[in-house]
DNA sequence: TTCACTTATATTGTATACAATATCATGTAC
DNA sequence: GTACATGATATTGTATACAATATAAGTGAA
């Protein structure tokens, strides 16, 4: 008997549908998450909102206050520093590891996630051009074939879109397409020096993309959410 | 009015035991996790039990299984190599920042946590060695000032204590006392250098004390807790 | 008005009840 | 005896009910 084709999921679900909602950008950094409003939002109990929301906060994405609620993570300036050092340290690492290991196939994939994210970018959907190229970080990572790598690297992106979402001051991340081209190409020849030198510069661009002096703006969630009730 | 001594926070309870428990090497690799026999041993409804077991599946020491249940993790010969690999990269810059901004109480307390490895390892009490060894790493990345390092470490140096547990043959660690001061000492008078080298022996020599080739002890859940029953 | 205090409401925390699934034992055919 | 089907049991998955806490609204006195 054939599988069927969408196997319900709902913790899953309601996991996905926060995280996408949070990494586009339609649920702003401090966002207070209602659970019941969530709820009713999802059509699932509180108990898999729990489920979904503890997740994420062990993620980062989401921090929970005793008694208070869950709210979508805020990072301070001085986090943002910490989060991209961790990147930088991690994903030399890894470029170094995806160099040794990438297959024709891997480069394929790789390929066509660049080219998603350009599409985005031509279409002006920044958000999704955004979560696109935090899927071909994390893509890398998992090339290069190191589990708690891409463990890490999972928050650790996510977080940098929020980050991104709070201080960037525009137009930074258009070059983003190049420079994950070159990326790239370093990997397909293994040139592990010349990746590392791309990625750091890479992350470092990020840094210089945003204004650590501006505060951000919180929305709310039937809002971010609206598409789900028409 | 002063805050009671001890609050109560039974999902922390519930997590810290099982935590324990399984770095105590009490609960082996591969044990199952019944549900309703913790809530028993905790006095908790399966709630509590069930948010801890989440947490410590994403904290990677713990694998959840669709409707299968809750084991605690038993590394592979193969994830062992990318954890301690992903340890490697992170820990020397972990020493590296340590170095940078480590304080006389920072120092002091180190030592302490060194001097109270000692006394478990003098007394024989290699398990609680083994664990207090993981609390002095994560206390040097706590040192260091970087969140996301203190957050991917906890997983890391957890599943290192599975990976000792279930491959170690003996000895190895008996060299962790000097190996642990001598890396202070390099903090102390912030020698990155000699950090970094000292960190990458002293986990190197994690490795070498072990043998991939033997297969793991399985446990039950009751003996492991039995000093709850008494 | 403004502050403190009290009460009502909303929200989160925990336990329990019910549903779905898997596991194990029994029995039957071959 | 082995393999397979079938039913009983145990275990996990999800929803709901109740308890505890926080938040907001209202009330009165200075």
């Amino acid at each position: 008997m054939l599988q069927p084709l969408v196997k319900k999921d709902a913790p899953m679900d309601a996991y996905r549908q926060l995280f996408d909602g949070i990494l586009s950008q339609r649920l702003a950094p401090g966002t207070k998450l209602n659970e019941v409003e969530l709820t009713l939002l999802f059509s699932v109990s509180r108990t898999l909102i729990r489920q979904a929301l503890q997740r994420l906060q062990l993620e980062q994405v989401v921090e929970i206050h005793k008694n208070r609620g869950a709210f979508v993570a805020a990072p301070t300036p001085e986090l943002a520093e910490q989060i991209l050092l961790a990147r930088h340290t991690i994903e030399l690492a890894v470029v170094k590891l995806a160099c040794q290991r990438c297959t024709v196939a891997d480069v394929q994939q790789l390929q066509k996630m660049i080219d998603l994210e350009q599409s985005a970018i031509d279409q002006g959907d920044m958000a999704t051009a955004l979560r696109r190229s935090g899927e071909f970080h994390l893509q890398l990572a998992i090339v290069a074939g190191n589990q708690p790598f891409v463990h890490a690297l999972r928050g650790l992106i996510s977080q940098t879109s929020l980050i991104i979402t709070m201080y960037s001051h525009g137009g930074g991340n258009a070059c983003a397409r190049d420079e994950h081209s070159q990326l790239l190409e370093a990997v397909k020849l293994g040139d592990e020096q010349q990746g590392q030198e791309l990625m750091a510069h890479h992350l470092g661009h990020i840094a210089q993309g945003c204004d650590f002096n501006q505060s951000p703006q919180v929305a709310n969630v039937k809002g971010a959410f609206a598409h789900l009730n028409s």
